[in-house]
DNA sequence: TCATAAAATTGAATAATATTCAACTATTTA
DNA sequence: TAAATAGTTGAATATTATTCAATTTTATGA
């Protein structure tokens, strides 16, 4: 055995996949042509950014979602956005937010437990820039990434 | 013209894509029967749900995007799952969510702008059960669905 | 309005890829 | 430790994506 699932996951996570042309051509009832040349054009406009595998986390050891909450220090107001592109790196954060209201910014976040949790918020979340966070934990997920568990 | 574009994107977005298995096996530098295999079997298992595009969601009208918290009356406490369920439906939401503290649902919501989720907002959250909302408007979007904007 | 250019659609041919299958190896079970 | 089960793999086949050239449709400007 050579834990090939524990690689693919990955990969898969974020890319690695493609449309499949002739079941969009069945189902649209055109030409498998006609629907190859649209998707080359979105993909080359930027309104396709990536195809991808949607998991049920619980099966991947990412059983635990958060979402987080974040107030920003008045010194970060003007550039909120170096912070995002930071936290954005990590693999573990599945949205970045830059909002209004009472919390300047709201992260999505999967680990395998709470503990993961606050090992990531400790090392990840706790930094300059930052001054208040409160987080909101996911006790059921119906619904991500507009897939229905 | 056949507006075809129109007709992908509801597809894309919740499926109709496929894995690469040739270039998981370069990549990963197995045999593409051994990465079949082991896509097959998570398939299998339930572990991958879908594979899907992930899209610039200013470029598809879709350029609007909420975090809506929402408090249930006392009475659904017992059963959030089935307003959780018929939310779930609507394909303006991405995400639903069962938390824990002061809000009891969390959903992520798209539309093409804030006119639309206005309307959105009155056809479809307010209902009985949900007593109190609080919406978080984002205003930039960094990361999405594990994939950079 | 009409000529011209650009964009989109399409069928046929080809290239690339997924899938099946049978043999083999490793792992688990009793 | 034998037997059963699960996982790996190369070769053959089936399916699918991609390219290309022809054609149609739409947009542009005098």
């Amino acid at each position: 055995m050579k834990d090939i699932k524990e690689r693919l996951v990955p990969l898969l996570h974020e890319g690695y996949c493609t449309p499949q042309i002739a079941r969009l051509a069945q189902k649209i009832k055109e030409p498998s042509t006609t629907i190859h040349y649209n998707i080359k054009k979105m993909e080359a406009l930027g309104i396709i950014k990536a195809y991808k595998a949607v998991f049920d986390y619980k099966k991947i050891e990412q059983g635990f979602c958060v979402f987080v909450l974040i107030s920003l220090s008045p010194d970060e107001y003007g550039d909120p956005e170096r912070i995002a592109a930071e936290l954005a790196k990590h693999s573990e954060i599945e949205s970045v937010d830059i909002c209004t209201g009472d919390w300047e910014m709201m992260l999505k976040v999967r680990t395998r437990d709470q503990e993961a949790y606050y090992t990531f918020l400790r090392k990840v979340i706790s930094r300059r820039g930052i001054v208040k966070i409160k987080t909101l934990t996911s006790l059921k997920q119906v619904k991500t990434e507009f897939v229905l568990l």
